[in-house]
DNA sequence: CACTGGCACTCGCTCGTTCAGAGTGCCAAT
DNA sequence: ATTGGCACTCTGAACGAGCGAGTGCCAGTG
């Protein structure tokens, strides 16, 4: 028995599987694949396929179906990323272009991913953590009540609008400001609130506490974990696609795909190569028969976030994962022109 | 015959139908309710009723279930919005309180109202066009590079980065900022822009492209009506609890629910009472047996934007139309404060 | 005249049974 | 090592019977 052959038989298993959704026979085997062998020679293979842990029958005298173990091995080893199709790769470059701003991206990419896997797609924001500073805006609203503007190098914006113990008039705004912008620009955020606190020594005593609160208000703009955890879902639709034929249960995915956490857990640690998790190997239990393809994107290949999708384990794992990296690279791209 | 009494059996049967999901039989009626008459006597009721279309029965030899018709009746006679409880009254009061910004707010309410009702909840965010201008900020990125911030009276805040052909000096931008706050602070978004345009010939001819394009991209930004169509959407997973149980498909829901198109379409136009729309009412072909609930809010009564649930046309009326009006005006109350 | 009890009738649903088909494992042969 | 053949297993579809919920109608009663 060739072990070459026995792989062939694995793949052939995964190929069939995948794009019937039933388990594959012997016969339907050769039939499809030039195996150039004949159903019996096939059936000693997935008999050692299925010692191995690699395929499992559903019931006695049905066809085989892969284990989480066996696409494991097919993705590890048996697949290469296909390539997209230049169709495709143009609709990604012209939609991501036509992106006016953050919020666009994300939204963009997560459609984009949605239709070219037709699986339920999660982009997850640029974290703050790891971006830098890029102006910091005090604009007065009425005397004692500013509003702070900081803007990142992702191209995010957050705002706060603070109450201010004492008034302040323009002129004391504006050198706040560059005193500000001075201290903070270029820096990343981990770092620029150290040299934050720093400030309210610096200036005339009697604006101290106002100073203090401005800045208490911008470090706590910096370390807005909350803003970190956004993440982003489309093509919910697509569940109903393999919802009916069960197997993979909708009611937990719907749940999951509502907590934000869930989902962050799901993509994992952003790492700009492609990551796939098959079944069980994913960090949520009620998503035993789900996969998820992820990779990282950012500016200058630095992973900031990450991107990917959900889908049921019997997926199309070489289209999929060419699809999220193809995406990862060009929203990468266009952070790094914005 | 009473006609008063087939009113109460219309009730008797959409309250339990709602309960159980199942139809209701004349034994099981008079079992549950203190109708004080026998199944015989309900049977004759029930035929008139059917009579008048208000009820159906799926198959011969099967209890009744209300029809569209039935439930208009029940909801414009039958019922009046139940009361909420203290404790979800304090629910809803503590969890919006809590609330930082507006997005917050919104997608606060959001799974406010999903779960309140278990079902799927929409808000939509306060429409752009009626709400007015709180200040413009003018900030300069690099010499010739500024972004305007345009926070409005709702909260809602829309920035812009903007290339000019000229660089401004600080002084000239300070300028700027001024004459651009004259015009427009408490203006209605949709008279701003009357005043903008004369904006540009006020200035020193050498800065009006500058100044123009700054104008065009401000007016640009008051007009954006893709940002009025943004909606938020929760409670997905409830689809999954009478997913199941058919005769409601999922599927077009879950495709609706993601083109926000179709769902600012099912809110309909704001207005602050509470609306229902009962199955085919709806604009929606594919959405015939949901139905929506829905009202408007809005800083002091004018109704900006509307919020709502859909679920299949089985639901508790009562109880849905109580929990979004009571939304509805805590969130009013919170974007008048604010 | 409104209501009631009784009764025959209609289906949909569930359950058991049967049957065909797909697929397997094993064995003897090449 | 591979193959054809064969007996065996098991699922899923098809069929039919019987049950039960529910109805409509009718004759009887206050």
């Amino acid at each position: 028995m060739s072990e070459d052959r026995k792989l062939a038989v694995l793949r052939a298993i995964v190929e069939d599987y995948v794009a019937t959704q039933e388990p594959v026979g012997s016969k339907a085997l050769v039939d499809r694949h030039q195996l150039g062998v004949s159903p019996a020679t096939v059936r000693n293979d997935m008999a050692a396929l299925e010692e191995e842990g690699l395929i499992a029958q559903p019931h006695t005298s049905a066809g085989r179906i892969p284990t989480d173990k066996g696409y494991r091995l097919f993705v590890d080893r048996l697949s290469q990323v296909k390539p997209l199709s230049a169709a495709e790769r143009r609709a990604i470059a012209t939609l991501l272009e036509g992106a006016i701003d953050l919020d666009d991206v994300v939204q963009r990419s997560v459609r984009l991913l949605a239709q070219l896997t037709r699986q339920v797609a999660i982009v997850q924001y640029p974290v703050l953590s790891r971006s830098s500073v890029r102006h910091v805006e005090v604009v007065p609203l009425t005397a004692a009540r500013v509003l702070l503007v900081l803007i990142l190098s992702t191209g995010r914006v957050e705002q706060r609008v603070v109450e201010l113990p004492a008034s302040l008039d323009d002129e004391q705004v504006a050198d706040l400001r560059t005193r500000l912008n001075r201290a903070v620009v270029g820096e990343r955020l981990a770092d620029a609130a150290a040299t934050l606190v720093l400030l309210p020594d610096e200036v005339d005593p009697d604006h101290r506490p106002s100073v203090s609160l401005l800045v208490a208000s911008l470090v706590e703009a910096m370390s807005d974990h909350r803003a970190d955890e956004r993440v982003v879902v489309g093509g919910t639709a697509n569940l109903a696609r393999f919802g009916d034929s069960f197997d993979v249960a909708i009611r937990p995915m719907l749940e999951a795909l509502e907590e934000h956490v869930v989902l962050l857990k799901l993509l994992g640690e952003a790492s700009s190569a492609v990551t796939v998790r098959i079944g069980h190997e994913g960090p949520v239990q009620e998503l035993a028969s789900t996969s998820v393809v992820s990779a990282g994107y950012g500016p200058s290949d630095q992973a900031l976030a990450s991107l990917g999708i959900v889908g049921p384990t019997r997926m199309d794992y070489p289209g999929s994962m060419a699809a999220v990296r193809a995406v990862a690279r060009y929203v990468s791209r266009i952070l790094d022109e914005g």
